[in-house]
DNA sequence: CCCGCTAGTCGAAGCGTTTCGACGCTTTCA
DNA sequence: TGAAAGCGTCGAAACGCTTCGACTAGCGGG
């Protein structure tokens, strides 16, 4: 509940006892950065030639020591740094971007698709986000709407240093363009055609295995996978096909029972494909999952239809844990923030110049709860 | 599958087999030609010195053909667009933003907080991103970690040239940093004290009314508001404090008989919080629901209950159409594409140094469907 | 004693745009 | 028939930063 107030700790300008924040000039005494009119939005920004003045060193050494690529004395940077602090100092990004060749910004690309979990989709996003400022760099939204266009332009302006893609297609357009582009790029999700891509995902095979071999475990027979919406499958979403690939292996492979349906996400839907399941499957015992938006819908619908769980259905789902826990539901974790912070990671490697592997699979990991 | 091709057809660099109109330099000559592999990200990018030579004209020539901000004979512009469109050139955002001290990027400031409604926010996320690249701006991502000092530091690294922030509460601590502040900057939601700040939003108030005005309309006399978690309220956020002093407004008005509750958004909860409701007011017949996540629930809760909307209970919802539409709930719809587009255009507007109302409030409406 | 190092600093050359002032020409109109 | 007023174009000066090469001391090794 104190939520809304926790950020305000690390910020200078609001100790104020009071909920009302004094004017302008009781904060500048207190915060150091603020002497400078810089603290007032006054017009003209302070450059590096003037934090150079002011520290009585020339323009380049302020650079260095700014950006540590040659050695400075421990003297010269103190004074540099007082002086930066005193003064308010931030690099004009343009000006920076232009003599560096770095913009240290990068795109993050994410297509507003139908049948896409937004809640999740905004998990990566905010991941990458974070990441991408432990490096350093800031993130440019790019939407569907401008296509293969809006990653060329921002590539080729320079806007960006490399991009994240998320929600990838096994046939995915946009592909074929990145392989051609001179920014490096890394793909959240699997197309069909990984060659010449970087790409990092949760293990989706895996975790339909995963979810089979627990309900295997606890003695089921016969388990149905509930999935993403039908659009999803057509469309070759990559992570839906794969986990139904994992998940159909895993039946074979362990002897069991089953089948797997689309799922759509309102509640009359879900709760008509239940309630059809059920009658047709009599010896059904164990459910997977793969539908964020539909888990709660199917819980619904079995308590409506009189089913007890885990005693009469047991489920898994493949669900972030925001969603998994409160239903107090058997889950396989989708790690957003692993994996977004595992894209950026990749990403900044070949912005390094590094060499970075092909293709990085989490591993999924199956937190046991109430409901198998 | 052609898509990947069909864009490239637009990067005309097949056009050279005929030799270029004679290019003095012999040496730069192959520049100019490597560039026909612009379109296969070939290193280096081409600059508007190497337009204004494939042109024939200077370079500020071709700076003010692309600007339009002096006048160019017809002719002149076509060769040098012809240039442009051969070469494949992209300007350099760095350096422009440098040169005309504008980035053409604004920013999106997005705090992810508890009980907000994830997808609503994506919508108007998005059509900001949308209504920006009409400006020919983009969109920087900026979200809550980072607290002021992100804002701080995207303004004063003229990272961007404008703010369009969301989620805005009742005392936000970035209001009296953006009063501050040289950018320009547009709140979605509206604070306690506006004052000094552009504010665009549903006119929320208006819709708590509108929802008690059409209950009223459809011989109801007893209707309660259930709105966001209680954690929202607590926080202060605008929209929803304003909701339910809209609806308390219009309940005296009309001489209704009501209250207005919090509603947390697991099923469970939902739930209880209905059942409880049903059993302490029996002679409840309408109910208002303003809280995106729960609205389902509370229809199934309804169901459960064995209560038929709108027979037995009327339901009128504030919310996106995309919630209200499958469920054929009369709604209020939440105009996020059209508040987004307000946001961007009112920001493009101070940017260009011109005035613009304090405070824009959009009119509630009103579309009837099955459930009241 | 000279040489070559290294650490620490400086000056200046870009980076790719935009934009300001200037320059010839034409038109226009007192 | 000039003066004034465009029009279309050019050249060059910013814009604020990074980075390269050069320079100076101080220092250890041959």
């Amino acid at each position: 509940m104190t939520d809304g107030h926790s950020v305000d700790g690390q910020v200078p300008d609001r100790d104020m006892p009071d909920g009302h924040p004094a004017d302008a000039r009781a904060e500048d005494g207190g915060a150091v950065d603020a002497r400078a009119e810089a603290g007032h939005a006054t017009g003209r920004a302070v450059t590096i030639v003037e934090v150079a003045r002011h520290a009585g060193v020339a323009v380049s050494t302020v650079s260095y020591v700014l950006s540590g690529k040659r050695a400075i004395s421990a003297d010269t940077r103190r004074r540099v740094l007082d002086s930066v602090r005193t003064l308010g100092y931030h690099p004009n990004a343009g000006a920076r971007a232009l003599a560096s060749k770095r913009a240290n910004v990068i795109a993050l690309v994410l297509p507003l698709r139908a049948g896409m979990h937004v809640p999740v989709l905004m998990r990566f996003a905010t991941s990458v986000v974070t990441a991408a400022r432990h490096f350093d760099h800031d993130v440019l939204l790019l939407t569907a709407d401008e296509g293969l266009d809006g990653l060329r332009r921002a590539a080729a302006s320079a806007l960006v240093d490399g991009l994240v893609l998320m929600d990838v297609e096994l046939d995915d357009p946009r592909v074929p363009l990145l392989r051609r582009l001179a920014e490096p790029s890394v793909l959240i999700g699997f197309p069909a055609d990984a060659a010449g891509v970087t790409c990092v995902d949760l293990d989706f095979a895996a975790a339909g295995a995963l979810c089979v071999a627990h309900l295997a475990d606890r003695g089921h027979h016969e388990v149905v996978l509930l999935g993403a919406p039908a659009v999803v499958y057509e469309r070759g979403t990559a992570f839906a096909r794969r986990t139904l690939e994992g998940f159909t292996a895993a039946l074979a492979e362990h002897g069991l029972d089953g089948m797997a349906l689309p799922c759509e996400e309102s509640f009359e839907e879900v709760h008509a494909t239940v309630s059809g399941l059920l009658a047709a499957r009599p010896g059904l015992s164990g459910l997977v999952v793969h539908n964020e938006a539909a888990v709660n819908h199917v819980l619904s619908s079995l308590r409506q239809l009189g089913r007890k769980v885990p005693q009469d259905l047991a489920v898994v789902a493949i669900c972030p844990d925001d969603v998994a826990e409160p239903a107090r539901l058997t889950s396989v974790l989708i790690p957003a923030e692993e994996v977004g912070r595992e894209a950026v990671g990749l990403l900044m490697e070949k912005l390094a110049g590094r060499a970075v592997p092909p293709a990085t699979l989490l591993v999924p990991r199956l937190t046991v709860r109430a409901s198998t």
